[in-house]
DNA sequence: AGGCAGGTGGCCA
DNA sequence: TGGCCACCTGCC
């Protein structure tokens, strides 16, 4: 058995409650990352990273790496937590000032973050992600990792494959991990990628709308899982994921009903600016937490 | 038991 | 451009 590391406390410049630390592990950004009941305890994997997160009391963070972590790997946590980012300054450029339902959203979720994942994953996550719900996306991200995946530790849990080993399975392999119609269009993705190496750093190192054109070329990218892709994999937070939450709220607390899709993502993307995506996350964050006060 | 789920792409006017 | 529909699969 590969031995955990011992409990490290981090510091985040600005701190997580219990409520934004479910919200950003466990609230869509990632499917690779499930909550203990009894003790509260995230665990989770990430590129070749598998930890444990919890939050003590006094919100004190404490974190622990399976295996024997470099600082590098201490680093790689910090920068995937964004521990370092000034909250207060990305938030304070949010038009709350006038946005009232904004701020309501924004004050039920102090500290909630935008994950800094790895571009190459997130793009896969979110490929399995089209008309399903995060219980059955986490399934198919642990059934692609468990099938084709390389073991982050001996006998320890598994990364998610990359797309050059995707790119090696057949399509009806894929399918039978449970990926339905999403299958071909991985399998597709995969083959583009495996034939243009490169291709997927290109494009994180590209501006948004460059980036967002470029990534949507890909089978089954649309503009949804192509912006869903570049805001929680590629620090593109002038994307704004425009899904079926997204369209309720504007609809709804922004009246504007019969606008299509386009218009709601130019809507957003004018109205909050260069952090679109992070109000994107706290209107996301507001209006599931609605809905599930409404059904209890 | 049938409809729906953090969509996309193809087809038709 | 805009609307409609098929597409896998599992869960209510």
């Amino acid at each position: 058995m590969t031995p955990w590391s011992s409990w490290e406390t981090l510091t985040p410049k600005t701190p997580f409650t219990e409520s934004t630390l479910r919200e950003t592990l466990d609230g869509g950004q990632a499917f690779r990352w499930e909550c203990d009941a009894n003790t509260g305890c995230y665990q989770g994997t990430w590129g070749r990273i598998h930890a444990q997160i919890r939050l003590e009391k006094y919100n004190t963070l404490k974190a622990r790496i399976l295996g024997e972590p470099t600082q590098s790997d201490w680093d790689a946590l910090s920068d995937y937590l964004r521990l370092d980012e000034d909250w207060d300054a990305i938030v304070d450029q949010l038009p709350w000032r006038s946005d009232a339902h904004l701020k309501t959203a924004i004050d039920a979720f102090p500290g909630l973050r935008l994950l800094n994942q790895p571009f190459p994953e997130t793009l896969l996550c979110f490929l399995c992600s089209a008309t399903k719900q995060i219980p059955q996306i986490k399934i198919m991200c642990a059934n692609l990792a468990n099938a084709l995946g390389d073991p982050i530790a001996p006998d320890g849990p598994k990364a998610l494959p990359t797309w050059e080993r995707i790119a090696t399975a057949s399509e009806d392999e894929l399918r039978a991990l449970g990926l339905g119609f999403r299958a071909k269009n991985i399998k597709k993705t995969a083959d583009q990628i495996a034939t243009d190496p490169g291709v997927l750093e290109t494009i994180e190192a590209l501006p948004y709308v460059e980036a967002h054109a470029r990534v949507a070329q890909f089978p089954g990218v649309g503009s949804k899982i192509a912006d869903c892709a570049l805001l929680f994999g590629a620090r593109k937070y002038d994307a704004f994921p425009v899904d079926t939450w997204i369209i309720k709220v504007l609809e709804k607390r922004y009246q504007l009903e019969g606008w299509n899709k386009t218009q709601l993502e130019q809507f957003g993307r004018i109205h909050l600016g260069p952090y679109a995506g992070y109000a994107q996350q706290f209107l996301f964050a507001y209006e599931r937490k609605a809905a599930h006060k409404a059904v209890e």
